[in-house]
DNA sequence: TAACAAAAGTTAAAAAATGTTAAAAACCTG
DNA sequence: CAGGTTTTTAACATTTTTTAACTTTTGTTA
């Protein structure tokens, strides 16, 4: 069982400071990918898997915060990490509303940074602490990650939208077992009405279309109750 | 050819919150054996087989921690969650390092557990699992995956119908004994009115059909009864 | 044992639920 | 508010289940 390393994503548009980060975190085990402002950190997030983040607030393009927000949009779990050169409390707050996870105020030491990005992580371990709360399911050949909406299948990425991925779920957390329909329309749609079962129905053609890549597994209704995942 | 159920050990010491955690853990189909301490837990530990230990932290007698150590000792593999009132950091790593697979913190809603429980099951037995709940039986040439709703016999494949399906397992679990009609409706139909009897009936004759593939099985009705399902 | 009633067998139709696709509506986002 | 995305609605196709009608078997009893 290898251990998965904590991947990195720093937005920092002054290079030379970024280049030694880079390498630093590196050298201290954490694989870091480099970009010099937020439009190309953010076409990196959304290709890439990381673990956590770390953003200048200060970049041409795409500012900090802006970045931030975008990437908790996809992922409410990541945690991020501000660096500000300006040390005022408004810029703080700010980034702590958007969800940041703690900031540091520039010019910083390499091992003071460390200390944070390790406490960051103790912290929020809490959620890793357990995979069941990193909501990610394997359905045979399938990884579904439903923080991130992404269900994928031999590298290729299928993006979910917010209502396949809640259907998804609740089918993973009951693998193999039925689903009723009504607990499923009122936990997603919070109304089991007639046009939200037929909405339902249409979601899961869709899940069906996304699963068959994989021929074992397969989504089966039982007629009068509710839908099932199952793999053979 | 009766399904493998997780069995559960509890270790709780409020008997209020222990009875309840027990009678809706044996409703979603684990049977548990409820301890009100952990030096309890430990012998029924040592006695009985488990596949699962839900240990609230702070019991009299000898704590959860304690007892987790033990269980550990003996069985490196069983999952292990906590159930903590207290969150606070240092607790949940000590927890995590003697091997807990998760914690819960009170209060917490059964649904949660039960979300947890299953989470945690996907996790480690990614193996094991499917022993559980494969409710694959083999009816002389044929084999029938409940789960897939698949009658298959030479490769020859039949998809059936969830009515069908849920007969047929019935059946299946009670090879060679008659199944009395009226239970059979009430599991499948929730009520065994005269109609439903009629449909049943029905699906016996499909069931038949299908069944015509093998001679040597054969679905023989009990007059006034039910019906079995007997290999010559 | 003939006659009858109840139970079960069979088949086809009607009814209900689900599958699928596409268009319309609602929602975001720049 | 234009353009893209997501969700809902609508329409039609297909499958599954139920109901109905008719037949055969079984068990009982005169």
């Amino acid at each position: 069982m290898e251990k998965k390393k904590t991947k990195i994503l720093l937005a920092e548009d002054d290079k030379n400071l970024g280049t030694i980060l880079k390498s630093y975190l590196e050298a201290k085990g954490y694989p870091t990918v480099l970009c010099v402002n937020g439009q190309e950190a953010y076409e990196s997030f959304k290709n890439e898997s990381f673990d956590f983040c770390l953003v200048d607030v200060m970049m041409p393009v795409k500012d900090g915060f802006t970045l931030a927000k975008e990437i908790r949009q996809t992922n409410k779990e990541i945690p991020i990490i501000f660096l500000t050169a300006k040390s005022m409390q408004e810029d703080k707050l700010k980034g702590f509303e958007i969800g940041a996870d703690d900031y540091i105020t520039k010019p910083f030491s390499m091992e003071e940074l460390l200390l944070r990005i390790k406490a960051v992580l103790r912290r929020t371990s809490d959620n890793k602490r357990n995979q069941a709360d990193k909501n990610i399911f394997k359905i045979n050949k399938f990884t579904f990650d439903y923080n991130r909406q992404i269900l994928s299948i031999q590298g290729k990425k299928q993006k979910l939208t917010s209502k396949e991925s809640e259907l998804l779920k609740i089918l993973c957390e009951n693998f193999n077992q039925v689903v009723d329909r009504r607990d499923a329309l009122n936990k997603i749609w919070f109304d089991d009405s007639y046009f939200n079962a037929r909405s339902m129905d249409v979601y899961i053609t869709k899940l069906r279309k996304y699963l068959k890549e994989d021929p074992s597994v397969e989504l089966i209704n039982v007629h009068g109750i509710g839908f099932k995942l199952v793999v053979n």
